[in-house]
DNA sequence: GTAGCCTTGATA
DNA sequence: TATCAAGGCTAC
């Protein structure tokens, strides 16, 4: 098969050398201005004159190139400087080019050196074996890639996954824009997790010859999530986990500048009972009515782009969103309860703070929604836990379903999600069952929250 | 064969 | 439109 070359058929037109030079020739054009005049030269090809004069009338040559400024960190393969994310990975143009050659000729590498090469920058040659394991380790792969822009939230997840010492470097030339909060212990143990999904998020091929029991870290919940489970099992949990993770990242992108508002209000001291005088009940009670409406709706457009659960009919949809609105609510706002006050805003003027949570729901219950809150912050856990506890509590076997097989079809493999997560996060082995035993009372506060009426309030009031 | 630089094309 | 990854080119 002839193949077209794009860059032969430029030299047909003698324009390679000129493309290729392209910025030097940029300084000399800036440089020397006899040089822009084409007609100064009858020998030059008049495809060339027409084609750097355009180029010169549109300003492209005169443009210094822009390089990204953003920082990936070192080579998720040898430790080099990243040059971005070729993949799927932060790497080097090195490893980038040595994963391309070796998918390209389907090379088989044999390591002579006992298959423990450590992959540095200046090793990196030595052992091809071992480099093109470290390639898929690292998770290398035709999936991992993307063209264009890489998302704001991607470049954030790569931040994460970077080393500590990376970190420390970035911080201090301060080329990030995101805010790095890495007192939080929430936010370390996001990046451990996330640290775990990327080294288990390689090719299928890669679990092929790999045991999982070599990947992931042994716990009480390693046996929960890989038993009777093969390859492809392993393969899914990181699908649909990064996926729950994905949505609900996306879904409380608001909260997330709630609780940085709230960081800062407690910061600076500030007492939030003044933005309780100056509303009265109803203002809050609207406010409260369209929150909810606004959330209801939005929980149901992205549960059905949660796996499997756009395979429910509207009836189904109708009793998940009735029986657990207020729990999946109370998980998303759950970082809002801070310092014993709630810090979540129903629209930009309107704080649903304690003092309104009593007028709303009465003090005994609003109280015990500050008592379930305190205790869930007790278990610190994590945005990617948060996020497959959602869709684990909207297909508890306990809902009265009519698509029952369903149901028990994705209780079983949401179940499994969470332990394989739990199992990442090296949770104790206590911690399932006492965190499920905790969730129940979320329901009875939904059954509260929703029986709530402006009428009652009135005549409380 | 390797890796740095460049162009092309996809995408936010 | 700016940005960024894939793939091409080529000096080493």
């Amino acid at each position: 098969m002839v193949e077209f070359n794009r860059n032969e058929n430029m030299d047909f037109f003698g324009l390679s050398d000129i493309l290729k030079n392209k910025t030097r020739l940029s300084n000399n054009i800036n440089a020397n201005p006899e040089i822009c005049d084409s007609s100064s030269n009858p020998n030059s090809p008049k495809i060339v004159e027409n084609s750097e004069l355009n180029k010169i009338n549109n300003n492209e040559l005169s443009k210094p190139k822009v390089k990204s400024q953003f920082n990936f960190g070192k080579c998720k393969v040898c430790k080099d400087k990243a040059t971005g994310i070729h993949y799927g990975i932060p790497s080097c143009e090195g490893c980038k080019g040595f994963f391309k050659r070796s998918i390209e000729k389907n090379e088989k590498y044999v390591c002579y050196f006992g298959y423990k090469c450590v992959i540095t920058p200046k090793q990196r040659k030595r052992c091809k074996y071992c480099r093109w394991r470290s390639c898929l380790a690292a998770g290398m792969s035709f999936e991992g890639i993307k063209m264009g822009r890489i998302p704001k939230i991607e470049k954030e997840r790569a931040k994460f996954l970077m080393d500590d010492d990376e970190l420390d470097e970035e911080n201090q030339s301060n080329q990030l824009e995101c805010v790095n909060n890495r007192n939080d212990p929430r936010v370390e143990q996001i990046r451990l997790s996330l640290k775990s999904l990327l080294n288990l998020n390689p090719s299928l091929d890669l679990f092929k010859s790999l045991n999982p029991y070599t990947l992931i870290p042994r716990t009480s919940y390693t046996e929960l999530c890989i038993t009777n489970s093969n390859e492809n099992n392993i393969f899914i949990l990181t699908l649909l986990k990064d996926r729950c993770y994905q949505l609900y990242k996306d879904f409380t992108l608001e909260y997330q500048k709630q609780y940085e508002r709230a960081i800062r209000l407690i910061e600076k001291n500030f007492d939030c009972s003044i933005f309780s005088y100056n509303q009265t009940l109803e203002q809050v009670w609207k406010a409260f009515c369209l929150m909810t409406s606004d959330f209801t709706r939005r929980m149901v457009r992205t549960m059905k782009l949660v796996p499997g659960f756009d395979r429910f009919d509207s009836k189904d949809i109708a009793t998940i969103v009735n029986e657990r609105l207020f729990v999946c609510y109370g998980l998303c706002v759950t970082k809002l309860f801070l310092n014993n006050e709630f810090f979540v805003m129903l629209d930009s003027n309107t704080q649903l703070s304690k003092y309104w949570m009593e007028k709303l729901f009465t003090v005994t219950t609003s109280q015990k929604i500050f008592d379930y809150h305190a205790k869930l912050n007790s278990f610190r856990l994590t945005d990617g836990e948060i996020a497959i506890l959602i869709p684990w509590l909207f297909c508890s076997t306990n809902l009265n379903l009519t698509n029952q097989e369903l149901l028990k079809e994705l209780h079983s493999y949401y179940t499994q999600v969470l332990y394989y997560e739990l199992n990442l996060n090296q949770r104790n082995p206590d911690f399932f069952n006492e965190l499920s035993r905790h969730l129940e009372i979320a329901t009875d506060i939904n059954s509260l929250v929703k029986s709530a009426s402006f009428e009652d309030m009135v005549i409380r009031k």
